[in-house]
RNA sequence: GGGAGCAUAGCUCAGUUGGUUCAGAGCAUCUGCCUUACAAGCAGAGGGUCCGCGGUUCGAGCCCGUGUGCUCCCA
């Protein structure tokens, strides 16, 4: 068979994706083996997967596959969120440029424009998660608003209300002007901004005093002043103690508002005077309960001002603001303005500026259900990665952790099961009838018409029951599927949702199944562009996960992302690092077709020369398996893989490969050429969770006959590698490396022959590796003597002296001064050891073992100096 | 304002309980090679005040304190 040049992956990744489908390879029910179960962060699907997706998924991925390979009934749960809020603006904007106006449909219509949506951007992504490799069960796929999850969350909502955790209630929430829901605190970014306080003179009206007085208060929201229900100030500020009884005056409405006294008002910021405005700010709300004041609502939902302002009724409050200023202006009332540094906060969906508002929403009491997910974290039931990290701060918050506001006012997602009678009277029911016969049960009227709640819940109410729905935990409690795969084993996901979703799903397997949902989470950092800024749409940097594929393989962007992505870290993505994949494939390719040639090759040989090799190769490779497992239970994929790509390329492909590679005139002998086809093969084992495509395909150039599949194999148990065969191997290409360098420094040509003499006290060090030496270096004859040589380059390696004899050799003053930089160099790493050795207080503290260390060093380096002293003399 | 983390080669990062030649890897750079698997390659090399300062110790990249710079989280 011809092989082409280089490995071309796009057929190849489309051919294993089909065959791994056709037999089910990744397909998972329950048996006897140990479960090793990974439900996927649902991907939202209001778009396409990011390059935060694809670090994810191949995470997860190599974690699953590496486990399905150990022995482990490895489950992988595919599925996608409904993304609430999210989904639903992307949907209003896609009908909004169809002509259609959201409020000109019912519900039912709206909600079928969504599931187009869903179904259409849905099969986006799970296209692209094959394409990518992932090994996930397609016959579990699941989605947050599918029936039985549906189902699910209702019930959880009636439990938690029926054991008084979510109640109904006016509270201050965080209000999005621009989706016109409500969000949770989890929902709002503050950013620093520059902002301006004007000082603006309210008038006052003093008992018994006919005088002309105002007081003067400085605010960031001129707009909200028409909100303003009273003036507070500190009842220990003398400047304004003789204002007891006194009213103001709120500028362009004219309303008299009451002076109140609070320590609540700091007396040095501003003027000491405080406008209260209990509707639109959460400390004058509850500066409002306090004294008992009205609250004026000035705002609509969308953010325009309402008819309580009185003034530019419905003008956006930015707008307004610009022009209350210009009025307050016009008419005198503004004393002065200032620069000001404020946080404000923006709703992470829609960027709008949260306005803060009093609402009536769904809460659910957090503080019970914190206790045990914060326990299991705390005693080490549940491992968050890398480290210890994110402990702290999942400590604080749940420790500090307030009710959750559940509710938003939107169409796509779970209707609030909560039906209202025609007083208003409240029925939480799983479902219409449900709520009809507990009604009748306490009411003595048969005939009534329910409303439903128009609300629904947010979408993190739905992703907290994930791992366990998925597996119908919920709408079929204590169901083989859940016994067996619950609780699941590694979460990996991103650090930015240990609040939303992470923290949420360990209270809620603690509530609902008494249970942890994984034994581990794993957190992968940011992934930003190779200038370290954030993916963004607007900056353009964020490439197109399809396209890349397309480019450079799957094999080779999962290369790419997990080299450059130290545990934990944000990883700065640069296709530079995709390039190294491709080229890493295209190393593996023309590995493959030399052991193709090698097989043309078999015959008589003298096994001799390839002992050695193969007996070394054997070492390292059970050596660095080793090392690679426990990396991998570490989580520490990254260095895992390359510790793998290391030892494909060195240790593999410049080393071994080499060693054994025959010349022209010799062959190869079957034992070892299978021996080879051995290592390649697990080698491409090894590797196969992180290149899943290259490797199943190699895995079967390799041995055409093969009747099973890489992806399915299971890794047996390594020989465990030889200390002293690995320490000769070293020797062996320390001493290659030296000879190369010799040559390349005195203008001798690789190929020119040279003839090599090893002045060794100990030859049994060389007498398995000469053969491989001499062939390496490309030495007529490589001796082994005990005494000096005449020879015109000398070095030395380790204790040894080499010398080189080469007819095509110019001069020899540079070896003289590299053997004197050596010499130099080991003299004074001597006296540093010396040093040691002659202090007391060191020979006598330090432990015994690292003290004969030093003594040996010392033996050592003075062995050096003298070999490297003679062969100076030599020169001489 | 409160808390956490980070600072090691040009870049991105390793560096186990302080103790071998411990100052490392990959990429980038430089030099020489189109050597019959591979120029998407081979062979070789150079490159660092381990952020500053102080301390503990026989011994500090590693431990402690402090300063500076950056990042993130929370209010």
């Amino acid at each position: 068979m011809e092989l082409s040049k280089n490995y071309i992956p796009g057929s190849v990744e489309e051919k294993w994706n089909k065959i791994w489908k056709e037999k089910a390879y990744f397909k998972s029910t329950p048996n006897d083996k140990p479960a090793f179960t990974v439900v996927i962060p649902p991907p939202n699907v209001t778009g396409v997967l990011h390059m935060g997706h694809t670090l994810n998924e191949t995470v997860q991925d190599i974690l699953v596959r590496h486990a399905r390979m150990s022995g482990l009934n490895a489950c992988w749960v595919p599925g996608s969120d409904h993304a609430s809020i999210a989904t639903e603006a992307k949907v209003v904007a896609m009908l909004k440029e169809k002509g259609i106006d959201k409020n000109s449909l019912t519900r039912e219509e709206f909600l079928q424009y969504a599931y187009e949506w869903k179904e259409k951007y849905g099969g986006i992504i799970y296209h692209q998660i094959e394409k990518l490799g992932c090994s996930v069960d397609w016959d579990r796929v699941s989605f947050t608003m599918d029936s039985e999850y549906y189902k699910a969350v209702m019930k959880v909502f009636v439990t938690l209300y029926d054991k008084g955790l979510i109640y109904r209630g006016a509270r201050m929430i965080n209000w999005d002007p621009a989706a016109k829901t409500a969000l949770s605190d989890e929902e709002v970014e503050y950013k620093d901004v520059k902002g301006k306080l004007y000082y603006i003179n309210y008038e006052l009206e003093i008992p018994g005093s006919t005088q002309k007085q105002h007081i003067t208060i400085a605010t960031q929201r001129p707009e909200t002043i028409m909100g303003d229900t009273a003036v507070c100030v500190n009842p220990d500020d003398e400047r304004y103690a003789h204002l007891k009884g006194a009213f103001a005056i709120v500028p362009l409405i004219n309303r008299k508002i009451p002076l109140i006294f609070d320590e609540y008002v700091d007396a040095s910021f501003g003027t000491g005077a405080l406008k209260v405005t209990p509707a639109h700010d959460i400390n004058d709300y509850n500066l409002g309960l306090k004294h008992n004041l009205e609250v004026v609502d000035t705002l609509n939902p969308d953010g325009t001002l309402s008819n309580a302002a009185q003034i530019y009724i419905g003008e956006d409050r930015f707008k307004a603001r610009k022009k209350i200023i210009a009025e307050l202006q016009e008419k005198g009332f503004i004393q002065k303005e200032e620069e000001y540094q404020t946080r404000l906060g923006y709703s992470q969906r829609s960027g709008a500026v949260v306005e803060p508002r009093i609402s009536t929403q769904w809460f659910l009491k957090m503080k019970e259900l914190a206790k045990p997910a914060l326990k299991v974290v705390l005693n080490g039931s549940i491992k968050i990665h890398p480290g210890d990290k994110f402990l702290a701060t999942y400590k604080y918050w749940l420790e500090n952790v307030k009710d959750w506001c559940i509710s938003r006012q939107l169409w796509w997602g779970q209707q609030i099961p909560a039906w209202y009678d025609d007083k208003g009277n409240c029925i939480v029911a799983e479902n219409k009838e449900e709520a009809i016969q507990k009604w009748k049960s306490s009411n003595e009227r048969n005939e009534i018409s329910l409303t439903q709640d128009e609300d629904v819940l947010d979408t993190w109410f739905s992703s907290w029951l994930w791992p366990i729905q998925v597996f119908n935990g919920i709408t079929q409690p204590g169901n083989q599927e859940l016994k067996y795969y619950y609780p699941t084993s590694v979460l990996v996901t991103g650090q930015d949702i240990i609040f939303f979703w992470v923290a949420r799903m360990i209270m809620a397997g603690m509530e609902f199944e008494k249970e942890i949902p994984f034994k581990d989470v794993y957190f992968t950092g940011m992934v930003r562009d190779k200038l370290g800024r954030k993916m963004s749409k607007q900056l353009g940097n964020s490439p197109d996960l399809l396209e890349l594929i397309e480019n450079y393989g799957a094999d080779a962007v999962r290369f790419g992302i997990m080299i450059s992505s130290p545990a934990g870290n944000d990883l700065l993505f640069d296709t530079a690092s995709l390039e190294q994949g491709k080229f890493f494939n295209n190393k593996m390719w023309n590995a493959l077709k030399l052991v193709k040639m090698l097989e043309q090759k078999i015959g008589e040989t003298d096994r001799e020369k390839e002992n050695f090799a193969v007996e070394w190769f054997r070492s390292r490779l059970s050596q660095v398996t080793e090392q690679v497992n426990k990396l991998i239970a570490e989580f520490k994929l990254s260095e895992a893989l390359k510790t793998i790509y290391s030892l494909i390329w060195d240790d593999f492909c410049s080393w071994y490969l080499e060693w054994i590679k025959p010349d022209t005139e010799h062959q190869i002998s079957q034992e070892v050429y299978q021996k080879t086809v051995d290592f390649f093969t697990d080698l491409l084992h090894l590797l196969h969770p992180f290149m899943p495509f290259i490797t199943e395909e190699l895995y079967h150039m390799l041995d055409e006959k093969r009747d099973d599949d890489l992806c399915i194999r299971q890794y047996s148990l390594q020989a465990t590698a030889k200390t002293s065969i690995i320490e000769a191997g070293e020797l062996l290409k320390q001493t290659i490396t030296s000879v190369r360098d010799m040559k390349v420094k005195h203008q001798i040509k690789p190929k020119e022959e040279i003839n090599l003499f090893v002045q060794t006290d100990t030859p049994s060090r060389y007498e398995y590796i000469y053969h491989i030496l001499a062939k390496q270096v490309k030495a007529k004859v490589v001796k082994i003597v005990n005494e000096p040589v005449t020879a015109p380059l000398t070095m030395v390696v380790d204790k040894d002296k080499l010398y080189i004899e080469c007819d095509a050799l110019s001069n020899n003053g540079s070896q003289k001064e590299q053997l004197q930089k050596d010499l130099e160099y080991q003299k004074g790493f001597l006296v540093t050891v010396e040093k040691k050795l002659t202090n007391e207080r060191f020979v006598q503290n330090a432990k015994p073992e690292v003290v004969e260390l030093e003594r040996k060093k010392k033996a050592d380096a003075e062995a050096k100096i003298k070999a490297i002293e003679e062969s100076l003399a030599q020169l001489n």
